[in-house]
DNA sequence: GTTAATGCAAACGGTTTGCAGGGGT
DNA sequence: ACCCCTGCAAACCGTTTGCATTAAC
């Protein structure tokens, strides 16, 4: 979720990045394409899978899978790794981390850009090198708070 | 991981937590408690099943899911949904968070009591009420630094 | 003797794979 | 025409469930 709306620009990028990559720019990998670029949530191989069905009743949820793997490694998309084992891809490239409401299930990108460069404890110096922080804040969103009392 | 190994200080206190929750206290639940509290890593069911086939080779992978699962619920071992989509249990209560060696996938303890004082960044009021904040340092361990040529 | 817990087997959900046939270059 | 990509089906892995048997209380 990130960005605002199809474009023929993005028609044209995904074009490119097929060529450039060597790779055939098929009506599938368009539409996977084109419907990861819409999307305002953080959707799911299957979630992606179910809103093609109307426009591609026949797509196979193994392409799906595959063609975003595939734009994971083009760095179209990310994959990211949540920790209540869902896979959700996200087409905001920039650094940020989620919120994730425990009720329903909502994701949300957030940018703590203070924690980004905060120094990390000195311990962690004996364990190892750290190349990326995964954070992930747990609750309930606005919508679930009122909803369930108060 | 945390504990200083196994006593019988530890075998009162299975009895006691079962017979305080009115279950019983069954042999394969005594040798999963015994295997979680002498482990030295973030054992997964699966782990603690193999580890166990030496003393009890008919003890079943259900049962083991079953009893980890139990001892969560009764606040013995934490279950840990990290980013990998592997289920880990850890029997330090104490608010902690994780580094993951990417490479050889070791799971190590993190306490940084300063980052869990942080304020949060203030956009995060208008998503929601934070309960709980997961965080994961990924890298390499020293282990795996060296090996790999550094 | 009751009742809960176990072992077995089978199903599950999400994901991946081998393969033959179809579509893009 | 070539070869990549797709759709199908089946396997996969970790986990869960229903059920009859077993064992703790």
């Amino acid at each position: 979720m990130t960005n605002a709306g199809l474009n023929n620009q993005n028609l044209e990028h995904i074009r490119r990045i097929c060529e450039d990559a060597g790779i055939k720019l098929t009506h599938q990998r368009l539409e996977i394409f084109k419907e990861l670029m819409t999307a305002q949530d953080h959707p799911s191989a299957e979630d992606i899978h179910r809103r093609l069905q109307k426009k591609m009743p026949t797509v196979a949820i193994d392409t799906v899978y595959r063609t975003l793997a595939t734009f994971d490694e083009l760095g179209i998309a990310r994959k990211l790794h949540l920790a209540n084992n869902r896979n959700l891809f996200d087409t905001n490239l920039a650094p940020h981390h989620h919120f994730i409401c425990d009720h329903c299930r909502k994701v949300d990108d957030i940018y703590w850009p203070d924690f980004d460069r905060t120094t990390l404890p000195a311990e962690i110096s004996g364990i190892g090198r750290v190349r990326s922080r995964h954070l992930e804040l747990h609750g309930l969103c606005t919508a679930c708070l009122e909803q369930s009392g108060e």
